[in-house]
DNA sequence: CTACTTGCAAAAAATTTGCTGCTAT
DNA sequence: ATAGCAGCAAATTTTTTGCAAGTAG
């Protein structure tokens, strides 16, 4: 276990917190990738993944753990719920505020320490439902 | 795409859902493999894999999406809260009684066409909390 | 300077799949 | 009978890691 190292801002790191932080959609850590190949072509995913995990270890982009097989990014670090198409498996913002109370909820019920929580409610989000209506 | 396979009970299958809803616990697919060769030590990994694929695709049990590397199983299949913890990994259920009010404020406030919600705590457990307090 | 970081490639971890023979219905 | 299923092994997919060279502070 190492003893919180001195972070540093490399190109890469602020291009990655950067280019996360533009999107207000929820990118896999491939798709980040992509994107970010085309204004650093050398990149490596290994960096991706390594940055992607550090960024959200410090509070400064969220990871999101929710369904769907790969976990996605979040440039919002503030606590909000999440929309997930069980079609496309895109993940995307709802304008629910989060209740905090229910932590407290959640103290009283259990003997975790509850430090947060998440909300996720799984839908067909329009286009898909336009795709095929069944 | 396949119009809807008639579902036989083999004694993997039954072996496999009997076991999960024996456990209060919530075991990722390797876990329950390691679970269910005791019982039938021929059993195979892509078994318990497809099974538990079927099984939560019938609603007769639940998988569960959260944080984690891993997908973790629910034998039971109603709906309710998680916690996990994040040191071990561990989920467990919490008694809180689930919104569903707050899958009509969704439908309201997203296009999407709303199913379900889930929300999960994260927290530390008792055990990992004993084991380092800081 | 020097610890942290990168790109690369290889490895590990998690899950899915093709196939052949078996079995529930 | 026969469509679905199991076991096995190989393949995919997703993520992590070791290492030598580069770089921010």
């Amino acid at each position: 276990m190492k003893t919180h190292a001195v972070l540093r801002m490399t190109k890469q790191r602020q291009i990655i917190l950067e280019e996360l932080c533009k999107l207000k959609s929820h990118p896999t850590a491939d798709e980040m990738y992509q994107i970010l190949r085309r204004k650093m072509p050398r990149i490596s995913l290994g960096t991706v993944y390594r940055n992607l995990e550090i960024l959200s270890d410090c509070g400064m982009i969220q990871k999101i753990d929710v369904g769907g097989t790969q976990k996605r990014f979040d440039g919002n670090a503030d606590i909000h719920y999440h929309i997930r198409c069980l079609r496309c498996n895109k993940v995307e913002d709802i304008e629910i505020e989060p209740d905090k109370k229910l932590e407290n909820t959640a103290r009283q019920l259990s003997k975790y320490t509850v430090l947060r929580h998440h909300t996720e409610f799984i839908g067909i989000c329009p286009s898909c439902l336009a795709a095929s209506p069944a």
